[in-house]
DNA sequence: CATAATGTTTAAGA
DNA sequence: GTCTTAAACATTAT
């Protein structure tokens, strides 16, 4: 489930390993792994990660000055940390061997996502064009952001040049609780509805990091639950509506979030 | 057995 | 240049 609460739940899985050194890096979903083995064991054998970054959905394991691993968790990526003598996750699709006898597994059920080497967070935002990360974005840069799109507010939501981290589920998170169709186009919102968007933007998310991107801790407010189970509205218990956008399955109440004109 | 799945990239057309 | 749509990637869970 690899958006931004989940890959920040990532993140303190990671941090776990700073304070040992790399053994061993194993290769076994090559296409996943961009890198060959060789490689990455001549650039991190030794060394160990001392920062680890988020930024939007990727991950950054900074060893040296200019030598990172990023991580990428497509659709079905996940990320384990356990003791070498623990059984190996089904989809680990690369691990990375500590001195001290744990394993930073990386995993993907699809191999879709990768996990690639950097120079470091920076410059790969940059080459990759990565928009801020969506729990750092300004109230002011978001609102001009939004006045200069030209899309649905759900499609602006996801597009990482703009602002990084925000994908499908939680763009349909957001856009419930602000109360605002996902089809609405940028232009048509109000000021006061771009707001909502905002803080919503940052109650959700934040609230979904409490949950450690739990789906079952979330409050009982929250739509992403009902969209595997039952799809009824949490509030007015209506039947949830479901339509594309962008390609993806999009789901909203018909009842709670106003219909653009 | 058929369908859909939390993502991204690329190509083509408006 | 912006936006939209469809397809491709690889594989499983329902």
């Amino acid at each position: 489930m690899p958006e931004l609460p989940d890959v920040e739940r990532y993140r303190k899985t990671a941090k776990k390993c700073k304070i040992s050194d790399i053994d061993r890096i194993v290769v076994k979903g090559t296409r996943f792994v961009k890198s060959s083995e060789n490689e990455l064991n001549n650039k991190f054998k030794g060394k160990n990660f001392k920062k680890i970054i988020r930024h939007g959905k990727y991950l950054f394991l900074q060893a040296d000055k200019s030598i990172s691993l990023v991580l990428h968790f497509g659709m079905t990526g996940d990320l384990h940390f356990l003791k070498k003598d623990e059984e190996e996750p089904k989809y680990s699709r690369c691990s990375i061997n500590f001195k001290n006898n744990y394993v930073l597994h990386i995993l993907s059920r699809r191999k879709l996502g990768s996990v690639e080497l950097t120079k470091d967070a920076g410059s790969f935002i940059k080459e990759n064009d990565l928009g801020p990360d969506a729990l750092k974005i300004s109230r002011k840069d978001f609102i001009s952001l939004l006045k200069t799109k030209k899309s649905m507010i759900k499609t602006a939501l996801t597009n990482q040049s703009d602002i990084a981290g925000i994908g499908n589920v939680y763009a349909d998170e957001i856009l419930y609780q602000a109360k605002i169709h996902p089809q609405k186009s940028t232009g048509q919102l109000s000021e006061k509805e771009t707001d909502a968007v905002y803080n919503e933007l940052h109650k959700v998310l934040k609230t979904a990091i409490e949950a450690n991107a739990d789906v079952s801790k979330l409050p009982e407010t929250f739509l992403l639950p009902s969209r595997s189970k039952g799809r009824h509205c949490p509030g007015c218990k209506g039947k949830l509506e479901s339509t594309k956008i962008a390609g993806r399955t999009t789901f909203y109440c018909p009842s709670c979030q106003k219909s653009p004109e």
